[in-house]
DNA sequence: CCGCATTCCGGCAACGTTGCCGGTTGCCGC
DNA sequence: GCGGCAACCGGCAACGTTGCCGGAATGCGG
């Protein structure tokens, strides 16, 4: 009766491809055929062989057939983080092309650790996947062997690196965040602050921050506050360290956070304080979530195509020419009401 | 140098269990040992297979171990939709206690269609996983069946139902919309009005919306404005159903949005037509998004236990007693500002 | 120094499917 | 009515791993 697990308690009581064969009276290799390429078998035929699977509810198992015939029909999709809407649009994206051809997806996060993302690396390449798309270029070592070897496509998503594994798909995030700063220095604000988190593990915001410091030194500015480590992610954390900066002696005018949560938790705290967005403060973000342009202010942003690199490494790994081993998808400052 | 599969390329070109042996000077079963059973091999060999294994970038082929074994340790998921955050987090729920057993999560979306849910669950049950965990209790007759035969556990998740396939973790979404009506009721609020979408799909968000109107009922009211289909999900159809719904003859003065997005939406339209919220305009949703706490106003919101509930639904399929058959994880009304 | 219990290790046979390739069958035209 | 060509079908042997079980070390006490 009961059919839990707590015993690694095996069931080999699986309908085989033989026992459909057998009730339908045809070969093995009928069956098979009229699963995987329809048009060889005749009509009559394949009419016997699908009623016996209905009858017997057959569902032919996916390990014996990969392990025949060394298709999987599965891409991995490493991430940094499963919380959050970033990662999400890549695997919707990639999903997105994947599913319609007949692919599975199967997604591993690293919750920002390197080793984990080894680690993980390892386990993931046992399903023996026919493509990879991990986050970012920053790897182990032995990551980028362990996925070099793998003899599959692989790439390396959003964030453009010098050294790619094989194929890279992304955005220079030094590149945004020089922008936000050189953006709201050309509106006029000199007290310009700084919010980030995870910088420390978070590599690409790391280089965002990086960005827009050189946007400021650039023009012969220094940050008011830079909040290089609020705490952990989300919009409350955006919130804390904007009431934490507001404690300090210099005000800024002008708040660029590391990412739009953190923004629109920023604004909600500014907000709450009495302060006007943007007349007292202006804030900008990146990525240019859905809520951004939902908000009262609406957040002005950079957007990040996240889709799109969902989409086009999904057509990378499929082997879609038109993708190059390269991919640049720029970015877009969203210019709104919040900067 | 191309390793693309432009076309159906094979590559039998990985290293195997054999290969591996051969070098350590082992056997074969001692390698699959060391893996699987380390206690029984001793240090000795164990160091040598393992650096044979380092040496030749071994990594164990889960098709042949499953196929061998009929273990998986694979877990599939089936939801909605892969955007927006509610079914994440069951996801995130599920993989926080999974993960750590050396259990994968295989996620699969209907696309809130019936009858894709039985096509990837036909598709899904091929990975021969160990468990499965299903989003609502709405399934073709196939599905069920289908779900029935494979002989393992299966978690209905989200919502609770009368005839359940095995396990159910889940809450009344039509006590969730009652209590949303009875409490604005309680407010003092009589001419209240409802914004959903995709009521035709989403049959939690369609009882919802039922509750609610018995709530109206039951004191004698009605709904002042019932905006049952306004377009697609996200917040910007939210503020679009509340455009729609100003320009309407009468007026509400509460309104509840049947998932946190429209409600969040709906506040910003709201607020840009210069109304006040909750004075002029009371508004309610459900869910309790991340944002929903950190918006000027905060939402005033019906919390599902989200995470929660992916952790109870791992526990059961890993066949932990201390869960039950049926779990009713209930709801929290979470009084803020908007209403 | 021997016998026996223990601990370790390895050979063989599945697991359920697909690729290969050879064998049948049906059909067409003359 | 028959040869020949397709189209269609089936047997056999992998695929890479683990379960089973027998056998070989190893260690200990006497």
């Amino acid at each position: 009766m009961d059919k839990k697990l707590s015993q690694p308690a095996k069931k080999r009581d699986n309908v085989t491809l033989r026992e459909v064969a057998d009730r339908a009276g045809v070969g093995m290799m009928t069956v098979s055929r009229a699963f995987n390429e329809p048009d060889t078998v005749s009509d009559k035929l394949k009419a016997r062989v699908f009623e016996a699977v209905r009858a017997l509810g057959y569902v032919p198992n996916r390990y014996a057939g990969s392990l025949a015939s060394a298709r999987t029909r599965l891409v991995t999709v490493i991430v940094p983080s499963l919380s959050g809407r970033v990662f999400g649009e890549i695997i919707v994206g990639a999903d997105e092309v994947l599913s319609p051809r007949g692919y599975q997806i199967m997604v591993s996060n690293t919750a920002y650790s390197l080793e984990d993302e080894e680690t993980v690396c390892r386990s993931v390449l046992g399903w023996r996947p026919e493509g990879v798309i991990v986050s970012g270029i920053d790897h182990t070592a032995a990551t980028r062997q362990l996925l070099t070897d793998a003899g599959i496509p692989v790439v390396e998503a959003l964030e453009l690196g010098a050294n790619p594994i094989d194929i890279n798909i992304g955005l220079s995030h030094l590149d945004a965040g020089r922008l936000a700063a050189e953006y709201l220095i050309g509106k006029g604000y000199r007290r310009l602050a700084f919010i980030g988190a995870q910088l420390d593990i978070d590599f690409r915001a790391q280089r965002r921050r990086a960005g827009f410091l050189q946007g400021l030194a650039a023009a012969g500015l220094d940050p008011v506050h830079d909040a290089a480590h609020a705490g952990s992610v989300g919009f409350a954390s955006g919130a804390e360290a904007l009431v934490a900066m507001l404690r300090a002696q210099a005000r800024p005018d002008a708040l660029f956070c590391v990412n739009d949560e953190l923004a629109v938790g920023a604004i909600g705290a500014a907000l709450r304080s009495g302060l006007k967005v943007p007349d007292d403060l202006a804030v900008m973000g990146f990525n240019d979530l859905d809520i951004s342009s939902n908000l009262v202010p609406a957040l002005t942003t950079i957007r990040s195509p996240r889709l799109e690199m969902g989409r086009l490494a999904a057509r990378a790994i499929l082997g879609d020419a038109g993708v190059g081993k390269r991919v640049d998808v720029g970015f877009e400052l969203v210019e709104r009401e919040s900067a």
